[in-house]
DNA sequence: CGTTTGATTGACCCCACTCAAACGTGGTGG
DNA sequence: CCACCACGTTTGAGTGGGGTCAATCAAACG
């Protein structure tokens, strides 16, 4: 399981690949582009050098000059209350995209931080809007993918608003498991990028919770905990947590 | 104070207005688009006719064929859970977009619901795009509306994991407020559209701790509540709750 | 090794939910 | 016009899920 942090470390020794080539590229763009738009993409892209843990891609009310794709590693979106406490808004894995936050007034409304060495690629936004003036198809995924990162952030809206800390936990595993299959990766055995602070945060629970959340699923045989390192067992009772199969569910012991 | 549904009531009977001369066309659309790009538009704007209260604007998993302004009146959206329970995303006042969500698939992933009668706005997602084809002043419009999207639903994030009831509820009125400020209505006094309830829903509350604080608010001096009538009589109060000006704060009774 | 940072576990407690009942208001029909 | 009903709202009492505080533990690091 050295998957996750190992083969992109060599990817940086030929960073400079083009996006017809790059194996994320039907997770950035995933519909109607051909070839010879891609290689016009492509042209725009910038890469950039990696970033180490903890550094910040952008922060909020910087100027926003680009949109981001991660390539390896994986980044933190932030954003910050007036009395000073953070909400963690997403993370985002290899092969997603971050920033669309910025094109209002072209400047960032939150942070991305790397939660380790990552490297991503920059979209310089006023090229990528010249492209999409010349190029339907390109214009026509950004909708896409704008309609997705809405469609996103309501699920969100709706574990926090409305979900248990259970189920915030199991909606959250899920997540991953759901987004590294994505990547073609193992859905069941994966390693979290993230201390528990910030999954806490982000879930909207203290800590402790996730802990405690974390062995009980461990005890009842669902999830093998190791530090970050996480399998899954039980899948299929995750998603009983989660409700997406009220129909079959079969008196299993855990709900109260 | 029955400036909030009364002069609605009247537009209905010329429904058929431009874009170019609806009061409404700098809150859709804000900036940049010269007289003949707002003609153009004009075309592909169809009108509506009313919507009855706990009407359907369009259901999840609906084809989306349009985006949506309100003219008059209000709507709320919502996501719903596996297990059944609703989560309310968003209320959508006069002058406000809806809709974006259906950019991923062209279909709908969230609920839209009339709070009372209600006209609205259809702007056909097909001719829209094509029309941003021609138009880069419009694209760029719909990129920075995309933006704002997105860096509202942060905002509510933030709210939702962590925010005190007392802060959502501040934080609610204060929205409400600045919203209808930017409709040049009054911003101290003006009339819920939607029931405790959907407070309750939309801040992730109980229907009795919002009628507890906004009592609780009432008997501080703060507001005052008539049924769904508010009239904010210390808006800076409110600030200071949410956070807004840390710096002065002056040992208000208030917080704990 | 000692130190630091992150994770876990336990004890306690409080905020906000639940349950339950009363209240007011608007709508409807007699 | 009033009596009645239905629904939304308010208010009270009690409780529990998850937070807080604090101590311990484990791994990583210098």
């Amino acid at each position: 399981m050295p998957d996750t942090n190992k083969p992109q470390l060599v990817t940086f020794d030929r960073l400079k690949v083009s996006c017809g080539q790059c194996n994320l590229n039907e997770l950035c763009f995933p519909h109607g582009m051909d070839h010879e738009d891609m290689c016009k993409l492509d042209s725009v892209v910038e890469q950039r050098k990696p970033l180490q843990k903890n550094d910040h891609l952008y922060r909020e009310s910087d100027s926003a000059h680009a949109i981001y794709a991660v390539r390896s590693g994986s980044v933190k979106t932030l954003v910050e209350s007036p009395n000073g406490d953070e909400q963690i808004v997403g993370f985002h894995l290899p092969g997603e995209l971050l920033g669309l936050d910025g094109f209002m007034d072209s400047a960032h409304t939150c942070t991305a931080i790397a939660l380790e060495t990552t490297s991503v690629c920059a979209i310089p936004m006023a090229k990528l809007e010249n492209l999409c003036n010349s190029l339907p198809s390109l214009q026509h995924q950004m909708w896409r993918i704008m309609g997705k990162e809405v469609t996103e952030e309501h699920k969100m809206l709706l574990m926090l608003g409305k979900m248990s800390a259970e189920e915030k936990i199991a909606t959250f595993l899920l997540s991953i498991s759901r987004r590294m299959g994505e990547r073609h990766w193992k859905t069941t055995e994966f390693v979290l990028s993230m201390p528990r602070q910030d999954i806490a945060n982000y879930l909207g629970l203290a800590v402790e919770t996730v802990s405690r959340l974390f062995a009980q699923y461990q005890d009842a045989g669902i999830i093998k905990v190791d530090r970050r390192r996480i399998r899954i067992l039980l899948l299929q009772r995750l998603k009983e947590i989660v409700g997406e199969n009220d129909e079959l569910k079969t008196k299993n012991g855990l709900e109260t």
